[in-house]
RNA sequence: GGGCCUGUAACUCAGUGGUAGAGUAUCUGCCUUUUAAGCAGAGAGUCGAUGGUUCAAAUCCAUCCAGGCUCACCA
């Protein structure tokens, strides 16, 4: 009682004497017969043949009331209420009953009957103490109320939640389906690439260089070898590797690592999916994108539409598309088509952005599309046609050298994708790192570096080829109405305890 | 990093300068069909941490720690 550590003493007293009576508290073997809602579904049947079922599960409430008691018990397909009647169970196994803490895993022998107040329960024949529970677990209350659940002292500390998601998880059961939901869009991408034929790889996590994309990294050691080696930022240069070789559609989902502030759209490491289809570009892309999102939807909430935060959104096809520069326009009346750095740089001062040191024109021109168009991309938009000095990976726009074929997918103000039409001129791609390594001489620590062994692969030869970036824990958030990246990692990074 | 807010018992929360509180949980007793079981009683706290103001601090001040929202940053 008084603080924890008496409470977890009182259980062990408890756990003393079980074991002084000859039971062993963690057996080695379970014997379940029937799981929770085999006996939902077979009620009435189960009540009329007063069916023998062997249930196990976490001991969840407790009714003592002298001579009979009353429990409820929960496995992973439900909750049902069990009566123990010192009569049936006979003296020796109700005094376990009586030993029996909230937290325990049990296993109960019995039938199934209704009681006086027509609650379908487990009669108990005989208590078996499956693992014994050390530590006090908060107590949640509920009751239906007009087929709402109502709770009591609910565990809703969201510091509490992320750190111990063990007790979120078991306490807060509707927080299960955030991460079933997440298993299945995994999955669902997963067939659907399987399906179109693209090969699923794994690539270095430790790299010794790291590159595709701007971030800075986080640095490990390798002790046999005494060097430093990178967690990837991203996958793309080693699957563009794979398109060297030969591999015509290729893809990897799994974590990539950054090294940068923490907020609600942004944890260190988090799960990309990237792909790459050779003989393609931008714009299959992007209905490859559609479509994927479009299935997802249908899959995951059975229509084409879905409600987040109070508004619906609609991924019926086709999705605007939209050039950056045209949606600057719309929402500014600014025309930065011309790239004149001394026209948008005063455009920016006058509405008040920060101007990076070395931003040229484009830059700029993606703060103004950052500060005036992305918010207000609700409905599903590819916004296409990046300047090039932010996209050093990506081929140029025929007809215009100031810009890239590239685009981004915006949904509730979002990214959700990036891909561009990957460049494959080992010439101009080593100008371009190049220009990146400048930037980070000049102290951009996000620029990239210039990678020689991935040049060296453009040398042998890469076909034109369509990319694709696709941050899946966004789309988790989006398909479960979460506005915290934190709701749906299972274990987010936190700051350690002290 | 800035602004705002939060931190009191295992959980959920009251308590704005004068002896730390409630409900649940826990423990004891009663109770043979309860279900947020009930009734009676008991125990339980470094009031996030440190320093300061004061006769007196959970309360006021400062710093720090942790978290949330938000802005900035991170395309």
């Amino acid at each position: 009682m008084q603080p924890e550590s008496q409470v977890i003493g009182l259980k062990k007293q408890k756990l003393q004497k079980i074991i002084d009576l000859g039971i062993n508290p963690f057996p080695n073997r379970s014997k379940r017969t029937h799981k929770i809602n085999i006996l939902r579904e077979n009620q009435d049947e189960f009540v009329k043949q007063k069916q023998k079922v062997t249930i196990c599960g976490r001991l969840d409430a407790m009714r003592r009331q002298g001579r009979i008691g009353f429990g409820n018990v929960s496995d992973d397909s439900g909750r049902i209420q069990i009566f123990v009647k010192k009569d049936v169970v006979g003296e020796e196994n109700y005094e376990i009953f009586k030993l029996l803490d909230l937290g325990d895993f049990v296993q109960i022998e019995g039938e199934c009957f209704v009681t006086q107040k027509g609650e379908y329960s487990v009669k108990a024949h005989k208590i078996t103490i499956l693992s014994k529970n050390l530590r006090p677990i908060p107590t949640v209350k509920e009751k239906i109320v007009d087929g709402k659940i109502k709770r009591w002292d609910e565990f809703s500390d969201i510091e509490l939640r992320y750190r111990k998601r063990y007790l979120d998880l078991l306490l807060n059961p509707e927080i299960k389906k955030t991460f079933e939901i997440r298993a299945k869009i995994i999955n669902e991408v997963r067939n659907y690439l399987d399906n179109k034929g693209f090969l699923e790889v794994d690539t270095p996590v430790l790299q010794t260089l790291y590159g595709g994309a701007n971030a800075r990294p986080f640095i490990t050691h390798h002790n046999t070898l005494d060097t430093s080696f990178y967690l990837r930022i991203a996958t793309e240069l080693y699957l563009k590797r794979l398109i060297v070789a030969g591999i015509e559609k290729v893809y990897e989902m799994g974590k990539d690592f950054r090294n940068e502030g923490m907020d609600r759209t942004h944890n260190p490491e988090f799960t990309m999916m990237e792909l790459y289809q050779a003989f393609a570009d931008y714009f299959d892309m992007m209905d490859l994108t559609e479509d994927l999102i479009y299935e997802i939807s249908k899959k995951i909430s059975g229509s084409e539409n879905i409600i987040y935060q109070e508004q619906e959104i609609s991924f019926k096809k086709p999705w605007k598309r939209a050039s950056m520069i045209d949606l600057i326009l719309e929402e500014t009346g600014f025309d930065a088509s011309d790239f004149d750095y001394e026209k948008i740089k005063k455009f920016c001062k006058k509405n008040e952005i920060e101007i990076e040191p070395n931003a040229g024109a484009g830059k700029l021109i993606e703060e103004l599309f950052e500060v005036f168009v992305e918010p207000k991309l609700f409905q599903p938009t590819f916004v296409i046609d990046y300047p090039k000095e932010v996209s050093p990976l990506a081929k140029t726009k025929p007809g215009n050298p100031n810009l890239v074929e590239r685009f981004e997918l915006f949904i509730a103000g979002n990214e959700f994708a990036n891909a561009f039409t990957e460049l494959n001129d080992p010439i101009d791609q080593r100008k371009r790192l190049e220009a990146q390594a400048k930037l980070r001489e000049l102290g951009d620590l996000e620029a990239n570096v210039v990678d020689e062994d991935f040049l060296e692969a453009l040398e042998y030869g890469m076909p034109p080829t369509g990319g694709l970036g696709v941050g899946i824990d966004r789309l988790v958030m989006l398909f479960t109405n979460n506005t915290s990246i934190k709701e749906v990692i299972l274990f987010p990074q936190m700051r350690p305890e002290i």
